[in-house]
Order: C-alpha cells, then sequence, then structure tokens
DNA sequence: CCAAAAGTGTTCAATCTACACCCATGC
DNA sequence: GCATGGGTGTAGATTGAACACTTTTGG
C-alpha cells in the first residue's frame, strides 16, 4: 500500500479495528479464468504474490471495504461481489484478527489495472496461481468451487461478459470457469429453457465467419433460485 | 452478559478486536426445528432474546470461539458447527465491528441448558422467534435456508439424531427442517440411493406398534458432495 | 378388534446426455 | 475453394413425483 500522508496513522487506528477483507477478483482473459494478484513490496511477504485486501476504514461496513478495494485495483464498480468466508489470520504481529474474504466478478474489457510504483496488479490464469502470503491459496480454491456451483443456479455470469454477446461467447466463459468443454446443442438448450438470456436484433459482423445473433441477460442484478 | 472479575477487563481489551462470534444452535423438538435463544439481561438490549455470542478471547480462533459458546449453552461438543456469514454491526457504542455467524446442528437428548441467574437459554419453534437483539433475526432466517439447502447433499443431520434410528425418525427430522411432509416411499429409496446409512441387526420395540429396524449413519462426519 | 406406525413397487413425466451435419462468410 | 465458426434435432437413459395397501403390535 502505498505511503501517503495519513496512511500509517489510519494504519495504526485500524490495526486494532482487527478485521480485514481480501477480494478474490475473477475475470476471463484469452479464454482461461484468471484471478487478479498484487506483488508485495512491504514486509510481511515481501517479495510475494497476495490478493488485493487490506483493513477497514473508520466507519466502513465489510461490503463497501471489498468494493473499495475492488475499484481501486481494477477502475471498475457496479460489478458482482460477493462474501465467501472468513478465515483466521495467524496471531502475533498485532495484525488483525480475521479476514473476510469476498469474490468478484469483471468483465476484462472494462478494467484498466492500476500501475503502482511499489507493487504491480497482474493477471493470473486460475490454474497457475503462484504460492500466496498468507493463507490466500486456499481462499482462491474456496471462491473458485463456490463460481463454479454458481453456474448451475444463478445468472452471476452476466458481469463476465458486455452488454451484448453470442450464445458462443457465453459458453466459453463457461467452459473456463468449469474447466472442461460443453455440449454446444445442449448448452443453448439448457441456457434458453432457464430464460437467463433474450436475444436482441443486433447481429455480430466484425470478425465473425458467419453472421451471429447478439443477445443480452435479461436480468442484470443477481439472481438466486 | 455477567460481569465477574476481571470481565471487564476482557471485555475492554476484547472490545477492541472488534470481532465477535454468534451461534445459532438448532435441534429438533417435539417434531420442530427449534433454535436456542438467551434472554439478555444486560445492556444493551436487556430484555430482549438474542442468539449465544460475545467477543473472542485472546489466542482464540473463529471456530475455537463458536465451539465454546456453543458448549457453554448446550454443555454439548463434539457436534456439527459450520460458518454461516459474517455481517456488519451498527457503529458507534465501540463494540465488535463485524458478527461472524455459525451455526450448529445438536441432539436435544444430549442437551443440558445451563441455567444461569442473570439470562436464561430457551428453545424457539424457528416459525416462531421473537423480534431479536441485533440483526440476529437475519441471522436466523440465513442459517435456515442453509440448513435446507445442505439436506439435498450433504450428511449433516447425523448430528440431530442419535446414534440408532429409525427411518421414520429421519423422516422427521427432514420434514422438520424442510417444513413440509415427504413421501414415504420415495423418501427412503432416496436415502438408500444415498447411501447415508446402513442397517443394524438391532430393533426397535419400545412404543412402536410395529418392530422397526433401527439405522446408523454410515459416517459421523460432515461430507460434502 | 381397532388404532397406529412400518414396510414395500410401479407408472409417468421431465430432465440430462450423447451425438453429426449444413451454412454463411472472410481470406 | 477452403477454413472457421454459427446454427440446429432426436433417441435413450436417468431422475423425480405421484400414488395404496398389507403387516404387526399395544391397548
Amino acid at each position: 500500500m502505498k505511503l501517503e500522508p495519513g496512511a500509517r496513522t489510519i494504519e495504526k487506528r485500524a490495526g486494532r479495528q482487527a478485521v480485514a477483507v481480501a477480494v478474490v477478483i475473477f475475470t476471463v482473459r484469452e479464454g482461461r479464468l484468471s484471478v487478479l494478484l498484487i506483488h508485495r513490496a512491504a514486509e510481511p511477504f515481501a517479495g510475494r504474490w497476495a490478493l488485493p485486501g487490506g483493513l477497514l476504514l473508520p466507519g466502513e461496513t465489510l461490503d463497501q471495504a471489498a468494493a473499495r478495494k475492488l475499484t481501486g485495483e481494477t477502475g471498475v464498480s457496479d460489478v458482482y461481489l460477493e462474501q465467501l468466508y472468513t478465515f483466521d489470520l495467524p496471531p502475533g504481529c498485532g495484525g488483525p484478527r480475521a479476514v473476510v474474504a469476498y469474490f468478484a466478478l469483471v468483465d476484462e474489457a472494462q478494467v484498466r489495472l492500476e500501475s503502482r510504483t511499489t507493487w504491480q496488479p497482474a493477471w493470473y490464469p486460475v490454474s497457475g496461481v503462484p504460492a500466496l502470503a498468507f493463507d490466500n491459496n486456499a481462499i482462491v480454491e474456496y471462491a473458485l468451487r463456490r463460481l463454479q456451483a454458481k453456474l448451475s443456479y444463478s445468472n452471476v455470469v452476466y458481469a463476465l461478459l458486455p452488454e451484448r454477446f453470442t450464445l458462443t461467447q457465453l459458453q466459453r466463459v463457461y467452459e473456463a470457469i468449469l474447466e472442461r468443454p460443453l455440449d454446444k446443442r445442449n448448452f443453448r438448450k439448457r441456457i434458453q429453457s432457464l430464460e437467463l438470456v433474450e436475444p436482441t436484433q443486433q447481429v455480430e459482423r466484425s470478425g465473425a465467419h458467419r453472421p451471429a445473433r447478439l443477445y443480452r441477460f435479461a436480468r442484470r442484478e443477481p439472481l438466486t433460485f
């Protein structure tokens, strides 16, 4: 974290509050589900990769703190964000007592990574995440399982796609998350029977080899069935 | 909370730690799913019912704190306990910043309620829970939905039943949690196809109108499929 | 002898899975 | 003209839901 004037004061006061948040930010890049990691410059765990996170500011709720971290790293707001689980942190160091982990879904096209001088953010495919600081690898695993499970009963993937998209693009996202290929016809049948998406009048032409119908999500808010 | 010598010291030190736990303790009593509540004698919310809970002790993990609260109220240990969700607490009062909510399943036959002079614990059917202190009603609702969902893919109900039980008893527990009657034959088919239980040689005679086979759970640890 | 709970199968509908070919376009 | 990706239907297997009668015992 960059030390601006006053930052150390906040850090010191907040240290006693003993709650931190961490966010697993997912996107689909080059057909692979990827996670945003930051490279720590400061101790503890200097030189290791870690999830974006940090202490609550005074008066802030947990959700607000997670949203702030998300926006701070990616520049996007108003995307999907869900609380995952709360983990203990090792005692000592006077650091926070627990981390409340969140996961977020963002459309890569809307992301502008902050480039900091002291620590760099970068995307890693979930299947190639390096050893992380704290117990952050466990958090990523947990987030992945939750996301996979949600595909079957929720519309959360809307947050990973642009406003309009083809069914093939949608299928690619499902395949990236589930890490296995899906049958094209069965996929389209299921999606249409769930009525998650609706066709638009527009047609994709650029780069497509055959004109493709564009769809949009019937709702762009989270649905839980 | 009763103030014993030293309690105020702990409270003051722990208040800055800013994390509390709360436990929704479920049991099945008289055919109804019920929750353990305690009657608060002290401010804030004196005279209101609330979930058992409190601050972490120094060096304690979240799970340990929840287990301590559970054992303290019911006398049982080694039962099912699972983290639910972490809620914000309203600011001000210098109290904790967040509550990590848990839910627990106990067999009523093993419970010995503590009877305190300052505050009384009591069982309430989930459908008749009064207005609780803090946002505790939301926690109970959340716990109920989670428990209902878990029935279809987990064996957690083992913690609500004695070692040996009849299939009809098992069905009564499912019905109490789902709050709807189940078809006897379909229920038995599903349970047996999941291989959650195995028959024993023993037979139930007392009170039964026809001798009934006793079953036990194939595993008495949590299984998640 | 009757009330109360235990035990036991079949049918139908809905859902899921596997699977192959033609078409329009860009190059 | 050919490589690339878009689009479409059917048959078989599995799963879930509805539904009724007989047996044994205690009182």
